[in-house]
DNA sequence: CGGCATGTTGATGCTGATCAAGTTCTGTGG
DNA sequence: CCACAGAACTTGATCAGCATCAACATGCCG
């Protein structure tokens, strides 16, 4: 799979979700929407299973994901997994606060995804924080950095119920802010192998759990697709607090203005 | 206890210290060791259970913890503890890449503490990335992601020895990083119930597991004096990786110089 | 249709939580 | 210096949550 695979009308949908996503805190000047047109242009797609960083790679080539899921995650010697936290359309990857600094972890795709560069925001890190795009490069860190301190909580001290139902409200926040939600119920193309690794627990226990969630009516699920029925309730049931910074960008959206295609 | 109290020999030991932790990455521009003198000179003591900063408060003053313990904390609604990450002598905290983002997480005083205030860093935040100061930003930003992977790693892949096991490995690296390890022992001036809430066990099971790794000689304790016997492998059974930004602190290189071979 | 990945179910056992009762350490005031 | 109280640590007993192993069902894809 590369660029030249994707149908026009692909890219131009990309090209359009990905304007909209990185103009999201605020309007960008007129050369940075240049900038991000011209990154945006050359967006590639790469197939599930690609290693899209490596562990150790130098982070000096900010890139967005356009469509498809992938993970942050780190493989221990003995071949167990840690996924730290999931990258899903929209999300910037590939920075760092530290100027060419190592990646801790690798980010691998679990579906097939399309990505684009950013050396905008490369620029960015290195000047000029006051811009539209140092504005953009901090709330991605910023992202980073509360995913994983969510994460450490769930896994430091939370159930196996009270982990699933933490991570899928987290999911349901995040889709619900680049569109990707609908009738309170989101796709989630991968298995549960994937999340078993995300929330520490074995995939037998996780099957488990969830079906549990199912016989309380807690969530239903449809092929990969996944309803969350009482989120007010689900979010009591796992101390879930909404991350600051997806707040204001999930609130208020009104249907008839998305034109994004689902 | 405030800055009256502290003896002058003290004030001078810990402006020292500062001073060494902060051109620890490389020298300091005149004018930014000046900043910096001025701003140690305002350091101030706490008593320990003091909380240093608050959740969601605006992370708009950075500061260097010149003596005592503290750690990042978040308490859920239920009352459980989760610590994320140990802020130990020479430690930057108050410090985020978002623009005064609001807090993650709580930082709070386990011992009696001294703390100044690194005004010369907030400005950084904001402009001059390339500056001596904008390289000890970048740090102590990538030091806590760093920390705070690790800590993923440990509460959702491994067992109650290998977690601790990995947090001891973890306190002797940053702390032999500022000198406060002698013959392989250092001080962990905090409870077991501390540690506990650290790496997600109950204090009974931190207690039987110490003691375990006691009787196995591969660590010794003696008040709070800690000892670590066969670091070598300890660092085997629990797969201890360094955290990456302190190798280069115990044998500084030039950065342009990175690729030189050890 | 066959083969493989994924999901599901049951049986069993270990890791670590919980509860309760000591014991040792530490700091305090007499 | 001792007496005392509270905190920290230790120990034992019991139990629950989750892992593991194994078998089977289901879905998917060539």
């Amino acid at each position: 799979m590369n660029r030249a695979r994707l149908p026009q009308a692909d890219v131009a949908r990309l090209r359009d979700f990905g304007l909209r996503v990185l103009s999201r805190r605020g309007v960008l000047a007129a050369d940075e929407e240049q900038a991000a047109r011209a990154s945006l242009g050359e967006m590639q797609a790469q197939a599930g299973g690609t290693e899209l960083l490596a562990e150790g790679a130098r982070l000096n080539r900010a890139q967005i994901l356009l469509e498809g899921w992938a993970v942050h995650q780190r493989v221990l010697s003995d071949g167990r997994r840690q996924i730290f936290s999931f990258l899903l359309p929209g999300d910037i990857f590939g920075i760092s606060a530290r100027l060419n600094g190592e990646a801790l972890c690798s980010a691998f795709a679990l579906t097939s995804v399309v990505t684009a560069p950013l050396a905008m925001l490369d620029e960015a890190l290195r000047r000029a924080p006051g811009s539209g795009c140092g504005r953009i490069v901090r709330e991605a860190l910023g992202l980073e950095e509360s995913f994983l301190v969510n994460q450490v909580v769930r896994l430091g001290q939370q159930s196996a119920q009270e982990r699933l139902i933490n991570l899928l409200l987290e999911f349901y926040d995040r889709l619900a802010a680049v569109g990707l939600v609908e009738d309170d119920s989101f796709v989630l193309p991968f298995t549960q192998e994937v999340l078993s690794d995300a929330v520490g627990l074995s995939t037998v226990h996780t099957n488990r759990t969830l079906q549990q969630l199912r016989r309380e009516h807690l969530i239903e699920t449809h092929l990969n697709q996944t309803r969350l029925i009482d989120r007010k309730r689900l979010a009591e049931m796992a101390d879930y607090r909404m991350v600051p910074c997806l707040e204001t960008a999930a609130a208020p959206r009104d249907h008839a203005n998305a034109d994004m295609p689902l």
